[in-house]
DNA sequence: GCGGATCAC
DNA sequence: TATGGTGATCCGC
């Protein structure tokens, strides 16, 4: 998409230039500058969001102070040195300069919306943008003049040009007409690489070599007229032959300057008779030149699509990048391959045009005097005082005009993500329920590419647009919904709690799943599933099993000597005496076999029985049921009598007030749970069903000696948001109910009532936590307040990944709403940078290397969510 | 490994 | 009324 990037020059205020309207494409017919700004300002002054950015900009100033301070302590002679250094590598860097390759960037002009005004001839002529009232993607360049630009809300967009038509996105069209862009794309370059719908890179060299010897007739194309172009689009211009060859003829031969093609070039130049095209009636001749094959490109795609694209022709990608957006819309542009084309190219070139400096660093440069490429590389060995190698390297490939000469494949896939902006959302029921929701969608995008992964992120936004993120990591991957989310509302408990009594008052929520293994990760963990089973591995794992030696720590916690406070504290407030006595409860789907864990060892197990040949090795497993050795038998036995042990009565030995029979209850206390967003028709049935658990919560909360401050359940299960129409699946459970003696709710009532309810009682977003039963966690020794295995399992793994110190600054020493110190200081960084940084993504951070020892001022980060 | 930031699209 | 979603990377802890 082009123009969702404006680099602007000029800039005194970050809001205007985000919105990219501090610049001067406001033509005639729209708005002019100012006005444009004033409409903007007036629209955003005073909003959280304006509020939030005034504090970015804040912290970005921060930064640039600590670098000119930095920057003021430099002395001549550490320059000079660093000058000696830089232009040895500078020196590499030139000798590795490769020219070989001719490298194109095709990018679709406003893409999303030039396809809606191509099926909707209503649209034309008119300002139109594709998007929402609270965000646009793409505007049409009509529209532009009205200072309406992609990343802009739509209702700011609606005061710049009240005439602007906003076209919901259509995903699916568009994929489809980037499919048949992309199919021409694949003809000179099968390993093209995509950067999105309407963007691609392609390396034209080996297409080159070919085409040489192409006959004309391979390179010539028949003009479709107007009636061939229609299709099924009625309505459009007879004309469609005449409009093409005015779209054509002069792109053909007018995009590049002259003063591009050196004289006496003629490998390259247009030499009208050989290379240019030629327009023959209703054909036309390609040439062989790279410029040639992009026109020939652009011509197809148009022919095909009746969208038009930019390109630009490179040595690299940086530079073909830049040479794209030259002449946009419906142009191309060339840098020749020779070193001098490079830098005259280069030479002026504000370094904002480069892909890889966004905002932030172009601000940061400019404090330096940087602003164009000549000045960066001027500047090369001070840069390189200040800033990482990783940074420093490339800014001076960049300001050498250098990049990458060919195109990697994409790799595996790092992480997977959902996340949403709502309406505000305070209440911990709600924002538990949407991270359920969260967890579910993110579980079916993973399922689809067969992932599974280690780390669970958090992301929470609040109402003032401030953004955190919260990670745990488990020692096994997880994939399912429930496996996700007992990690995430970990996470999110954590956050809630950290604020009590003050709500989070939250207006996006996210979810990401990261740390997918490797294959040999993948065969490492299959082969230590058996081993693990095995006596005398003391490992607790993610899948839910501790063998023999932990049960004991499991049901007795041990004495952790080393660390104090916090948790001494708490476990002197939490009597070990209900040790034995903790009532359990247990609430399944079916029966109690909806314990992930174990699913997920059993499935584990079962594949490693086919992969491992070792059906007749026979070995000693621990059943993690009941941990009981299980003698000497093969997997297949074991794993009959871990199922007998799931479904059986095995389970009351574990939890002795645990009554497994679950046909019983089912009948009972079948509750349906729908936490649907928003109001639905089955809302009402649920109702009905929710009574049952209302009732056990208020029995438990009664038990708390608090029932006064309890919610009433109704009031926590009518929750809906405006927004949001997708419901949860109904989640069928059973609730089983020990008549538990109140050892344990005697160390309930040490709690907060306040917080007790928080914690888990009353919130219906959970099929598997209802009331406050309490497992010990071994490691920790804190009660955990659920009954199911899965989530203790996690509890356990998160305690024993993080240790406990790093629990216990989580919970208490370092809670979010306290202002913490924090040095952002950009100094000291010992780091050594292997990679160098590729030109596809950069994001870069700017610290100083480790050469120079600043001040290190330190300033306190204003409080989150408060 | 975590959390904040930056960047691209 | 009202300022997105997904993925990647870097840096300092």
């Amino acid at each position: 998409m082009d123009n969702t990037k404006e680099k602007n020059d000029n800039y005194k205020d970050d809001l205007l230039l985000r919105m990219g309207l501090n610049d001067n494409k406001a033509g005639m017919e729209g708005l002019d500058k100012e006005k444009i700004n004033k409409i903007i300002m007036e629209a955003t002054k005073g909003s959280r969001f304006y509020g939030n950015e005034l504090k970015k900009e804040k912290q970005v100033n921060q930064r640039i102070e600590n670098i000119m301070q930095q920057k003021a302590q430099i002395t001549s002679q550490q320059l000079r040195k660093a000058q000696l250094q830089v232009d040895r590598f500078a020196m590499e860097l030139e000798q590795s300069r490769d020219l070989n390759n001719t490298i194109v960037h095709i990018d679709m002009d406003a893409f999303y919306a030039a396809v809606e005004m191509r099926d909707n001839p209503e649209l034309k002529d008119k300002p139109i943008a594709v998007g929402s009232s609270s965000m646009l993607t793409t505007s049409n360049y009509h529209a532009r003049r009205f200072g309406v630009r992609a990343a802009m809300p739509g209702f700011i967009a609606k005061r710049l040009c009240p005439q602007l038509i906003i076209v919901p996105p259509n995903f699916d069209k568009y994929r489809a007409v980037s499919k048949e862009v992309k199919e021409i794309l694949a003809d000179y370059d099968p390993n093209f690489m995509a950067m999105s719908l309407d963007e691609a890179y392609l390396n034209i060299t080996k297409h080159l070599q070919e085409r040489k010897n192409w006959p004309e007739d391979k390179r010539k194309y028949f003009i479709k007229t107007g009636n061939s172009l229609e299709n099924d689009k009625p309505g459009k211009e007879v004309n469609k032959l005449s409009e093409h060859e005015r779209s054509i003829s002069p792109l053909l031969f007018e995009d590049s300057p002259p003063d591009l093609q050196p004289p006496g070039n003629t490998s390259q130049v247009n030499s009208e008779e050989q290379n240019n095209s030629q327009i023959l009636q209703n054909s036309v001749v390609f040439g062989t030149s790279a410029e040639e094959v992009v026109k020939e490109i652009r011509f197809r795609i148009e022919q095909k699509t009746t969208l038009t694209a930019s390109a630009g022709i490179a040595p690299n990608t940086m530079l073909a990048k830049v040479c794209s957006d030259k002449n946009k819309p419906n142009g191309q542009y060339q840098i020749l391959p020779n070193r001098q084309a490079v830098m005259d190219f280069i030479k002026d070139l504000p370094i904002r045009k480069v892909s890889g400096i966004g905002k932030v660093t172009e601000k940061m440069l400019k404090a330096l005097g940087i602003i164009t490429c000549t000045e960066l590389y001027q500047q090369r060995a001070l840069l390189s005082l200040l800033f990482s190698e990783t940074s420093w390297h490339y800014f001076l490939r960049i300001s050498m005009g250098l990049g990458s000469t060919h195109l990697t494949r994409d790799g595996d896939r790092k992480s997977m993500s959902v996340e949403r902006t709502f309406s505000e959302i305070s209440k911990a029921e709600e924002q538990y329920s949407l991270c359920q929701e969260l967890c579910s969608e993110l579980a079916q995008d993973l399922q689809k590419e067969g992932l599974k992964g280690r780390t669970v992120t958090i992301k929470l936004k609040n109402v003032n647009f401030e953004v955190k993120t919260r990670a745990s990591t488990v020692s096994s991957v997880v994939s399912t919904a429930e496996e996700i989310f007992a990690i995430a509302k970990e996470l999110l408990r954590t956050e809630i709690n950290a604020d009590f009594p003050h709500p989070l008052k939250l207006r996006l929520m996210g979810v990401r799943l990261s740390s997918f293994p490797n294959e040999e990760d993948k065969k490492h963990q299959q082969q230590s599933i058996v081993g693990f089973l095995q006596a005398g591995n003391q490992t607790l794992s993610a899948t839910g099993c501790m063998e023999k030696t932990d049960k004991d720590q499991f049901l007795k916690p041990v004495e952790i000597s080393d660390k104090k406070s916090f948790f001494d504290k708490k476990r002197s407030e939490r009597k070990w005496s209900h040790q034995d006595t903790f009532k359990c409860e247990t609430m399944n789907r079916k029966g109690i076999q909806t314990s992930q864990s174990f699913q997920v060892l059993k499935k584990k197990m079962g594949e490693n029985l086919e992969t491992s040949e070792n059906s007749d090795n026979n070995q000693i497993f621990t059943c993690p049921v009941c941990f009981r050795e299980q003698g000497s038998i093969n997997l297949e036995a074991f794993n009959k009598h871990v199922d007998t042990c799931l479904d059986g009565p095995s389970m009351n030995e574990i939890f002795p007030c645990l009554r497994a029979s679950s046909t019983e209850v089912n009948k009972k206390e079948n509750v349906h749970h729908s936490f649907s967003l928003c109001k639905n028709q089955d809302y009402e049935t649920h109702q009905n069903n929710t009574e049952v658990t209302s009732a056990d919560c208020v029995k438990l909360v009664e038990t708390t000696g608090n029932p006064s401050k309890t919610e009433s359940i109704d009031a926590l299960t009518n929750k809906h948001s405006k927004e949001e129409c997708s419901s949860l699946p109904n989640t069928s459970f059973n609730i089983e109910h020990c008549h538990q003696n109140s050892s344990c709710i005697v160390s309930l009532e040490n709690e907060d009532a306040g917080s007790l309810r928080r914690q888990e009682p009353l919130q219906p977003y959970s099929h598997d936590v209802i009331t406050g039963q309490a497992l010990i966690c071994p490691v920790c020794n804190l009660e955990q307040k659920t009954s199911d295995l899965t989530q203790f399992n996690v509890h356990v793994d998160i305690c024993l990944n993080k240790g406990i110190i790093q629990e216990l600054k989580k919970d208490k020493v370092n809670p979010v709403n306290q202002p913490k110190e924090s040095t952002k200081s950009t100094g000291n960084s010992g780091r050594v940078q292997k990679t160098v940084t590729k030109p596809k993504r950069s994001g870069l951070m700017y610290s100083a290397s480790k050469k120079i020892k600043p001040n290190n001022p330190r300033h306190t980060l204003d409080i989150f969510f408060k």
